[in-house]
DNA sequence: CAGGTATGAATGAATG
DNA sequence: CATTCATTCATACCTG
């Protein structure tokens, strides 16, 4: 338990519906939206309407961010082995399970490697590219999303199917 | 050795360079330098850019935490302070406007208490006196980073003159 | 092996 | 929306 209740502690149920309603497109709820998803957390424990507003701040960040970082340094060195680490991904952390090492057979030869492919000097190039990266994660933003979560307890089902277009 | 790769687990010669780069005055690189830095880093084992994010982050914490505790020992008087304002945060918040579902009973007690010990002026000038308290040691933060680290092994110098600026 | 410490990782909460 | 800070969790590693 995070006991010094300084600060929201999500709990699981809650999490996994937060996850959810990301996974299903939503990024920037509406205040009457975050109003809504907060009412219904409040089923599952103690959460007010900014701690719904932050987590999709830093969740939509973060992956952001995460996505910057790999394309930048996995991807463009092998492919395969990035798509191993993803399939291998085992839970790490309880609560987020999130992206995992996978063991590299090879450290030497992964080295070498990415020297042979990135030398110093031509790496500045790719800070160009950088800037028009993720214009597809976007197209969402705009749009009208209704979508209804299962709670999977005996919690009325949260429906979002919100004034979202008025 | 840490084999088990559950987490990342510098090399002397990383931890080295990192190091140097933090002594020689970096404090939170941008993305480009991460990218830069991580990939330099990948010479020495398996490396990611967020390895290189989260080492800079704690870095600098964990320094200031340090400092801050030493002047918490110097200034016990402090010390009541820091517990209180961390404790007991004012929710005086504008952006949200609280329609709190589960209110906590003593959390307006709490306000009342902690406004009684920290009248609003005497807040602010507690938290400019924080800023200035470590404003030396961050006055490179908006600086021009240019430094060259020494590898000392056979791997091509890390040469960090970045277009900082731009 | 137990307990403590250092530190990697994560994330809530801001701020500009 | 990006960036940053504070705090906490998790784990490697050390020491007795």
């Amino acid at each position: 338990m995070g006991t010094k209740c300084g600060r929201w502690n999500p709990t699981a149920e809650q999490v996994k519906v937060l996850t959810d309603l990301f996974r299903s497109g939503l990024r920037t709820p509406t205040t009457d939206q975050i109003q809504k998803i907060s009412s219904h957390l409040s089923f599952y424990g103690n959460i007010e309407s900014k701690n719904v507003f932050y987590w999709f701040q830093n969740h939509k960040a973060r992956e952001r961010q995460k996505r910057r970082r790999k394309v930048l340094v996995d991807e463009p060195i092998n492919e395969e082995r990035f798509q191993l680490c993803q399939d291998k991904n085992i839970s790490s952390n309880k609560r987020f399970p999130e992206i995992s090492y996978n063991e590299e057979p090879d450290q030497a030869e992964r080295a070498i490697e990415t020297l042979q492919l990135f030398p110093l000097n031509s790496l500045s190039e790719f800070s160009e590219s950088e800037k028009l990266r993720f214009f597809a994660e976007e197209y969402r933003e705009n749009m009208t999303f209704s979508c209804t979560i299962e709670a999977e307890l005996d919690h009325p089902t949260l429906d979002l199917c919100l004034s979202f277009f008025s």
